[in-house]
DNA sequence: GATGAATGTGCAAGCGCTTGCATGATTTTC
DNA sequence: GAAAATCATGCAAGCGCTTGCACATTCATC
């Protein structure tokens, strides 16, 4: 028996008939009421508890009701109020991310892997991408944590202290991105000293000797700092030495890397291979080479680290380390989820990484 | 006098005295019931609509209660619930943005430009990428509904009918991205035929008279079929001939672009001229004439769409005419927050471009 | 020193959904 | 054929927040 619900009947004018008319209404719509559970369930002739069954855990309810239910939500074109259910359920099945912007670096890539991994799972990845200046921000995870993420992967390890305090105050799993350890929570990432190691002995089987860098910012950003420690360290074990004439910290970006590189060869240093924070500097100081006539590989090795998609169609061909961008993401979103499943979650160990050897880097051949 | 909230007193133990300790909980932490409003009126003596007020209209409240309020939230470190809070308002402040899987386009820029300026206003983007199988699937908006977004942003204009129904059966404000027009609703975009007429006069100019083109997939890419059919059209108004032998199309990336570009110098076709859909395509395009062994822009001329941050360090630097991409997403965020404000939003014009003349073009020098 | 206005708070009814418990219907078992 | 077990559904109490309305206060006014 259709047992009223509190509002009156107001069946929306049997939408899904005609979905192929034409749609008028602009931005200024009457704002229809929106169609709710207790709508449906007006229309099946059942409670609004059997209706939310139905929706959830259909095993429970007769096939009979089941798809008369189904029926009156589908003609009504029936779509769950979010809010209401997050608010009823206390879980919202939204992780948020906060990775700082992205511009043209590798971050698209791994929020994508992330968002792909959850999404499998029925996750929607609620995205913050602050910048620069509001990156280090609390106010920015407390947005996230006001939207009613059940999880949040952020990325790096070294975040302000009431970042992990809010955090756990709300009993929110989280993970440290592109991190390798913390005593914070769990991390996901890889070696960066075995990221280095790789270059370094690349170059020094080759017989380079003499090495330069131009890296990221070290002050500022925990990822070049790591990186740039890691080289230092592989570059002793192997007794070569960084050439401090043709050590440069940059912002990440082409442009960067071709005046990087521009300043070295102004210095006349005598090194005969360049390592480079990431593919981007690596791509500017291939362009700044090739403006200044220097050939690579036969005058100049040019190695880096990422192997973004550009790297291959270089000119020529970057040799870098492929890094497990992908690979980050996707573990970061099986951490949460098994947090959020109750498993025992297991923080993955470092990821594996390979060494690209493409046309950059070789042996000198001239004088 | 503090009136008993309906759940017993639970002060967190003063959480924010410490907040520099050492966070031991990982992911099994205890799950401490979240602080809600009744918490913080119940230690501030005041009722919980006051404390709702002192958040969001504080002017309502007298000076002395504010105050005494905010310390209480700051006290016991309180986040809103979002859920709650769109339910008792039926509004999220959380704009969707429907934009296929983005590996490498230009994607990334368009949504991260939309997300500053949509965070500048409070509101939160929550991305949506599909990959290319799920893209047209009405059930993906659905989520985005479900999650309660205020607004959205599609990307393109062609979207499955029973999209634009239950946009308009929500009385949703929605934009359609990279798109000129529709009879469905408004478009942030700019004119494919003068990104067109941009490139051919400026290959007409240097005497180009054959030509070829490498572009997206027009079947089932409306963005690569505008470009395609500008190019047609600017190239017959300049009466010049698009060489059908030197005509391919093809996924867009670098890998491809190489394979188009050498598949069409093994036809050995009369083109001085190749228009690439995209960047990333003329990357590829690049490389493998450079493989070849055939000088840019000596024998053969590349240009191209887009812009990317990439184009200034190829080899030769690529002539391209940049697209007004962040304005499409700055553009977008106004128009939606103009819906939401109740202000009667513009649709804007169509965005400006320019070409950005680099080295990869230029008259034929050479038999 | 009443009276009215202005101001600041409390009260309580939702917002739409989930779910433990109770109830009624149906089937099974002896 | 009655009792017990099983199953499907309804009922209603929340989930945490907002807000219209009512009720104090307080202060200015006559």
């Amino acid at each position: 028996m259709a047992r009223s619900s509190n509002r009156p009947q107001t069946p929306s004018s049997a939408v899904g008939q005609d979905e192929g008319r034409q749609v008028r209404a602009r931005a200024d719509a009457p704002a229809p009421r929106p169609v709710s559970l207790a709508d449906v369930a007006a229309l099946s002739g059942v409670s609004t508890g059997t209706v939310s069954r139905v929706l959830s855990r259909p095993d429970m309810i007769s096939a009979a009701t089941r798809e008369k239910v189904l029926a009156a939500a589908e003609r009504l074109g029936y779509v769950a109020n979010g809010a209401a259910r997050a608010l009823a359920l206390r879980r919202s099945r939204t992780i948020g991310a906060l990775v700082p912007r992205f511009g043209g670096s590798s971050f698209p890539t791994l929020v994508q892997s992330m968002e792909t991994a959850l999404a499998a799972e029925g996750y929607t990845l609620l995205l913050s991408a602050p910048d620069h200046a509001r990156a280090q921000d609390p106010a920015v995870l407390r947005a996230l944590l006001e939207r009613g993420v059940d999880a949040v992967a952020l990325l790096g390890a070294e975040q302000p202290a009431p970042v992990f305090a809010m955090l756990q105050q709300h009993g929110i799993p989280f993970v440290l991105l592109w991190a390798m350890s913390s005593p914070q929570g769990s991390c996901v990432g890889f070696d960066e000293h075995q990221a280095a190691a790789l270059v370094v002995d690349h170059l020094a089987d080759q017989g380079h000797q003499c090495i330069g860098f131009i890296g990221g910012q070290t002050r500022d950003n925990e990822r070049a700092r790591h990186r740039f420690n890691g080289l230092v360290q592989s570059l002793a074990r192997r007794g070569l030495t960084l050439c401090e004439q043709a050590h440069l910290e940059t912002a990440y970006g082409f442009a960067n890397g071709y005046q990087a590189m521009q300043a070295v060869l102004e210095r006349q240093t005598p090194i005969t291979a360049m390592v480079c924070g990431n593919d981007y500097l690596a791509a500017g100081a291939l362009s700044a080479l090739d403006a200044a006539g220097v050939e690579v590989p036969s005058h100049m090795s040019v190695i880096s680290f990422n192997d973004n998609d550009f790297a291959p169609y270089l000119h020529p061909p970057l040799t870098t380390v492929r890094l497990p961008i992908r690979g980050m993401g996707e573990a970061a979103a099986r951490y949460l989820l098994d947090c959020l499943s109750g498993q025992r979650p297991v923080q993955p160990g470092p990821l594996p990484m390979e060494l690209v050897v493409r046309h950059s880097t070789g042996p000198i051949t001239a004088p």
